[in-house]
DNA sequence: GAAAAGAAACCTACCGTCCGGTATGTATTG
DNA sequence: CAATACATACCGGACGGTAGGTTTCTTTTC
């Protein structure tokens, strides 16, 4: 029996949809330790058993989250990429520039979050690689240079350092830095 | 009643030490995951209440661990600067040296194993942040520089680029980015 | 110097909690 | 009716931590 008002049919994606969303909403606000499958049905307003018929197991439910997140990116660095006039280094400007726009949405808070799992679980860790490794051979011919791969490293760095720092935006003090990794890309040297 | 052979006097500092150790390597074998109090205090040949004799709680245990890696991390970083001729990016040149000697050392796999906890537990995290903003502090006037700022991020990055790829050594493939990135703290522009 | 007293160094046994996962039921849907 | 979509109830295990005893060393006392 339903509510008279809310009377729907039942929307089994949309319930699969929403155990995603809070997984990555309780990775963001509480952590990584805090996603539990207790945690994450309560959260999506369903049981335990419930979750364990959408996703056959936690992991299942963490790849899936993961999946998300990347598809998401893979989306932005495309857009961005289109968006770029020169070539040379066009991924690695795009990499750049997603990761510091991206720093301030809240995607950024469950890619904090999902970093500890991304660290810990080596299945995870694999469809990172697998997604950079992938990434990496597409974008061969214009970002193979070992000067490229350091402006991606050191975005990487700034990724942990924000990862290590209490303060979950750290947002505006980077701009310097991301002006200076997108002139690197463009062979400008400084000084 | 003790062993004809074996007679000794009970020595808790070593056998404090050797939990320390035995954590570390615990860690460093089989993961963070594998670091509970029961493997540690097995580990050690020693009982959980034991264990519990010398650490208050496991917390007390993992920052003790950590202490120990950042000792020595310190000890290294100031030989290397020490025998450092110049003074301008000293420190950015001593932080890269040691991350790339110590990438073939066990400490290294310590660490990877640590950093997990280090990005997970924020009092472990505090303890790194302090260290760091410590040593930035130290070096202001050698080192301040947003250019050797930025070497030493693309070092974080490749550390984050071990712990996420499978092979624990990807020893060898960075001497062309160790000789880039010290040549970027003596000013050298290139290409 | 030996006995007594005290503290430190451990061990055994246990507790409550939470975890991921399963087995089985019941209501809804087509 | 059959399949899907859930809920209920439960399991075995590991986890961090505690309580209380027992052994070993050190210090005091005579």
């Amino acid at each position: 029996m339903m509510d008279s008002l809310t009377e729907r049919k039942k929307q089994p994606d949309v319930v699969r949809r929403n155990l995603i969303d809070c997984a990555a909403r309780l990775a963001a606000e509480q952590g990584f330790s805090a996603v539990s499958v207790q945690a994450v049905a309560s959260a999506a307003g369903v049981t335990k058993g419930g979750l364990f018929h959408h996703f056959s197991s936690k992991h299942a439910l963490l790849e899936a989250l993961l999946g998300d997140l990347l598809a998401k990116l893979d989306a932005d660095i495309d857009a961005l990429i289109s968006r770029d006039r020169d070539g040379y280094g066009c991924f690695t400007r795009a990499y750049v520039n997603a990761f510091f726009t991206d720093r301030r949405r809240e995607t950024y808070a469950q890619w904090s979050a999902m970093s500890v799992a991304l660290i810990s679980e080596p299945s995870l860790r694999q469809m990172w690689q697998s997604w950079i490794d992938g990434r990496n051979a597409r974008h061969k011919k214009t970002d193979g240079e070992i000067g490229l791969e350091l402006v991606r490293l050191a975005v990487d760095g700034i990724w942990l350092a924000d990862l290590m720092s209490d303060n979950g935006h750290a947002g505006n003090t980077g701009e310097a830095l991301r002006k200076r990794l997108i002139g690197m890309t463009r062979g400008e040297d400084k000084i």
